[in-house]
DNA sequence: TTCGTCATGTAATGGGTTACATGATTAC
DNA sequence: GTAATCATGTAACCCATTACATGACGAA
């Protein structure tokens, strides 16, 4: 119910949330937001356009972009194809920042979440928030586990890359657990 | 000429190098090694053990794995296919390890690297670590230009990721100094 | 004039995960 | 008995990257 190619489709819809883009520029905004999480290329991004126009989630216009009405509207520059949100592009995308599945504490789901919360509600957040922790407490007990119980002995190259994960990982709790309190200060005024 | 294939073969090698294993153990120590950088389901791996046996990388053995001697051998389970390295498998093993690729600075290829460190050369362990750092101070640039640099206002949420992942590059950085600091007191005795 | 960026798009290629199939054994 | 682990393997499914195709504009 939320491939990785959902979630492309959601973050796409929540670029477009600010305004019709076309889809040169909403890869260069995907990239900041998806970041490292994410890389995108044409090769994905144009077709997964394509799709969503085809169901209905967006549509084309033939205006010029939001962001660009001080630029020199396409000047002389090939014809761009921009897309905008439609009602049920907006319904789906609000389900999807406010009703997250499992897929939200996942790496990838959790960055696209995280990129667009300010279309979640604020209950939500802190669900969002702390499912992630609890994912990657997890983790730190499993990488904790596997470095004191672990028999088989490793070289110390190998020891070095695990500790070096598991203080990664805890860094990573101490974040969520940052940012689930201010969270919760917010939410208290 | 490295694919994430090609990744996938070394790391098979360099495992096997301790001596013949069968597919299933073998998941479970490559899982450890490779860790986060690179899951690993049956479905790539038996596959994978194939065509390494069909290329003459690897070669079945009827033989109980060593690892195994204690326990009773084959106790009524199902059989286990054991493979165990060739001497062509050693050869490329050892060519992979001793003169790295532009994949060794790559988040998969260096963790496979540093996996088998013990097999590599100190020299050329001290240009896989540098190589690596380089590698990602052109990303904490990259991150810190965006960040101070990055004329699209993102909200609070986006830039306390963006100064997360900053934060993480930078530790990556400095971790690799220690490691390339503590080779070069090892190499200089 | 040449290189970088803007801009869209398709085809070829490669490769991974999940689900399914099968069946024994061990621990609770 | 029943759940977990051992153990191998295949097929269906999904999907992404890279290379290629095309073409204009702006800057050096």
């Amino acid at each position: 119910m939320s491939s990785r190619r959902d979630v492309l489709s959601f973050a796409i819809l929540g670029v477009l949330g600010d305004g019709p883009q076309h889809g040169y520029e909403l890869r260069k905004r995907l990239t900041t937001v998806l970041g490292p999480f994410r890389a995108l290329s044409y090769g994905s991004l144009y077709p997964a356009l394509k799709r969503m126009n085809a169901t209905g989630l967006i549509e084309e216009e033939s205006l010029t972009p939001a962001t660009e009405s001080t630029a020199p509207a396409l000047s002389g520059r090939r014809a761009r194809i921009v897309y905008a949100i439609t009602a049920e592009g907006k319904e789906i995308f609000g389900e999807w920042a406010n009703k997250p599945g499992p897929e939200a504490w996942e790496d990838e789901g959790f960055a696209a979440h995280l990129a667009f919360f300010s279309a979640t509600e604020e209950r939500t957040r802190l669900r969002i928030l702390e499912g992630r922790r609890s994912r990657l407490e997890e983790r730190v007990e499993a990488l904790r586990e596997s470095l004191t119980r672990g028999k088989e002995r490793v070289d110390a190259y190998t020891l070095q890359l695990q500790q070096h994960g598991l203080e990664g990982a805890e860094r990573e709790v101490r974040w969520l657990t940052e940012l689930i309190d201010q969270e919760k200060v917010t939410q208290e005024r």
